[in-house]
DNA sequence: AAACTGACGTGAT
DNA sequence: CATCACGCCAGTT
């Protein structure tokens, strides 16, 4: 009997990834308004340090369900909004940070000023 | 299968 | 400041 598409492996590194898309996707929702994170910060956070691509990664393709996840709230470490100028999405991510109070002069945004530190406080009510 | 592409980061020049 | 070279790694060509 030849049982070649007996029951499925785990695709351990498959798997993996999806975990880390989780572990980062809520780490996000956890930057508290008026606070921006880097993506390198934000992979560390999430338990991943070393990964900012695959943040990056993330999100460039958030999942539905995540709908109203606080994305404009990662930038780069460079204190810079990391979208392309050309791209809309730099202008939406520009306005959106704005209305919650953060500075950007320059074009650029200071951690000093507004770097969360994970286990600062308030997660859930932004 | 090999090369290329990013919403990245760091260190060197 | 700006550039470059690398390291990184999932997706796409």
């Amino acid at each position: 009997m030849k049982l070649t598409r007996g029951p499925r492996p785990p695709k351990t590194t498959a798997d993996a990834f999806m975990k880390a898309r989780r572990d980062i996707l809520e780490t996000i929702q956890r930057i508290p308004r008026g606070k921006v994170a880097s993506y390198s910060g934000v992979a560390f956070a999430a338990g991943w340090p070393g990964r900012a691509r695959l943040v990056a990664r993330v999100l460039s393709d958030v999942p539905p369900e995540y709908e109203g996840l606080p994305w404009q709230r990662v930038i780069n470490a460079q204190g810079k909004i990391a979208i392309p100028k050309s791209s809309p999405g730099h202008l939406k991510q520009q306005r959106l940070l704005k209305a919650e109070g953060v500075v950007i002069l320059n074009g650029k945004i200071s951690f000093a000023a507004h770097g969360w530190k994970p286990g600062d406080a308030s997660p859930l009510l932004d």
